[in-house]
DNA sequence: AATGAATGAGCTTTCATTCAT
DNA sequence: GATGAATGAAAGCTCATTCAT
């Protein structure tokens, strides 16, 4: 049997390079010796480095399918803020991690495009993630939980994209953002989208928030 | 003062071919040829080709000012409605136009680093349009028109979130999405915001989903 | 002592591969994939590479000696160009197989080197079979069958020219040419060389374009 | 204009190296270090190896057209003899040159490919040689200095065929034949194939030979 | 200012060979 | 004997940059 060692020590390795230089300075020379193996044996264990970088991004993956798929389970189950903060929290780890490598593969199109087809073939991507959180908050509309005259799509959209947009913009332009301030910043978000944008009419029970209590 | 006719030929031929091609295909060579001048040409108007990639980006990035200048012009305008999907139509055309060039730069960590000196020296970027809309939205709210105990900076980031998040998947996974499907799309953003995930109180009146009314 | 199955395995893999793509493309790993065996197993069989490749020219190059040694038992028997056209075909058969492998050798002089060492150890080679060819044709000068002013040296040459030069640019210009077309041509080749391109004078006895009676 | 002295100094420093070391050796580093340019320049003239290989063979084929070019305005002019050893001669000269260029295309079947498509395309290579001195033989049929009953088409083969097998086995063999001995030999050739081997008549004329004088 | 040939470092990839199992 | 992962030198090729014209 091949030993998945060196594998998988190319795989962190270029991954670390990924993050910290940039897919224009992660060389094949670079993988290896970040690696401690030889140029060559990076050929023994992928047909090329666009194969290499798709298992980086496979692998990169991994964290964020456990929070989507213990979603259902949290259905009707504590609050739905606390559900969708801890979802949200997942999300954006997960996204900081993989926007330097994702972003970089912009650079290359052809690399791009090997990678969709890649994310399309194995029913994965952030569509995916989108319609798994939509179900979500279906489930939770079907009991009362949310309101029934929103879209799911739409919400799902908007707070992955919540996340996804800090994620970004903190890699972006390097924001040293510690992950207290991540927390709250996800608990604002989640706080907006669950109360609206629409005033409240007086005698409406307002918008519980354990937080600052506004009343 | 030297001819800024080259030098724009050079901005434009580099922007047609980061946004078709991708960073890393962006040659020297596959410039000038684009632009229809001699590659020694390029080092007339710039000092290095991260220059010029420098000069691209900036050149790119004021478009979106006109959207954002003109929001505090509609305080208490129109509907707020009518108002978060005129900007975030805009948001989208120029986030959908920037996003292969922008990502390109994660693959070259250097060219990165200075362009973030560009946007803070500037003073242009993403952060100075959340902070615009929410200008706006914190108006609104001092108008009563929007609902006080949100947070107006948490709601403007989800605002361009929003339509980030739409523009850059459908340039990553290279989705077909035609305009009236945008608008359609950013409706339903904007409409989702607006209502909020919390149910109503039986005796409120839903929100209405047709386009205007929603007092 | 070494099981000489692999080893001929690997000769008769090496030999199938040197001539449907060639010697540039004949790598180690493509020779062990052929012959069903590890890429390490080659190096219990052969010292090198080259050593491989060195068995295989001259495991080739056996085929073409039986024709050559039943030429003695043919002088004075059948017609000259029954003989002839016999011998031709042998050679052709062999060189159009010969020639792939061989005029690879080219392509590395130090191979190129080797390889003539063993034909000139092992007494074979081109020079050989003019030399057989000629003795024949001296021993049918004696017995008046072939005209005694031309040299049987300069003959010999020329009918394996012949067989050669078409065996040569059917591969090198991959021209189709049947069995029956090349025994056709080489027929012909036969037929111009017996007859000269001298006129002969007009009461002298034409040269019958037919197989057979040539008196 | 681009300057043809480096893409010349090219061209003549890969067929020294071509004829000296052989395909295998002939390395993009090698070429370009024996014509003292850098490597890089070599694409500047050429779009890959491939065509700078191409480029050889092409350029090495020029001396022996104008041999081919002139031999319509010998027919009926000097001997048949003088003109078929003039043409010969220049016949061995190219393919003693070419040999072990077009051999070791061999080693390579893709550049072999290439190749093929190239001289079909233009219209030269061996048949175009075998073709054109065919057209000699039967405008010298048609003057009555060659017999009328042999082919001129496989006379022509055999000439060529002649040359090519001495000028094969002098380079596969490494010997050293000096040009004196193949004046003599090629002279040698084209009286046997002028004589024919099948015995004369008594009464008929001898064939007159100038240098040994066989009665 | 404009040109484009020349440069050479550096890229991805191949491959004969070794060696621990 | 057999295996195949590991090696590292060297291959073909690219490209930002320079400079004589």
């Amino acid at each position: 049997m091949t030993s998945n060692k060196t594998r998988q020590n190319l795989i962190d390795a270029t991954e670390r390079l990924l993050r910290s230089h940039g897919l224009a300075h992660v060389t094949t020379r670079a993988i290896a010796r970040e690696a401690g193996v030889a140029e060559g044996s990076l050929y023994h264990h992928f047909s090329d480095k666009a194969e290499l970088l798709h298992a980086v991004v496979q692998y990169s993956m991994g964290d964020f399918r456990h929070a989507l798929e213990s979603l259902p389970l949290r259905v009707g189950q504590y609050t739905v803020r606390e559900n969708l903060e801890h979802m949200l929290q997942a999300a954006f780890d997960f996204q900081f991690k993989i926007i330097p490598i994702t972003c970089s593969l912009f650079a290359d199109h052809a690399l791009l495009a090997r990678v969709r087809e890649i994310l399309s073939k194995h029913c994965i991507g952030p569509a995916r993630s989108v319609e798994a959180l939509a179900a979500y908050l279906q489930a939770e509309q079907r009991l009362g939980r949310v309101a029934v005259e929103i879209s799911a799509q739409s919400a799902a959209e908007l707070l992955l994209a919540g996340s996804f947009h800090g994620a970004m913009f903190d890699q972006f332009l390097a924001r040293q953002v510690g992950p207290e301030a991540v927390r709250l910043r996800l608990h604002e978000t989640v706080r907006t989208l669950l109360a609206g944008l629409t005033p409240r009419s007086p005698e409406e029970a307002p918008i519980p928030n354990d937080r600052k209590g506004a009343s």
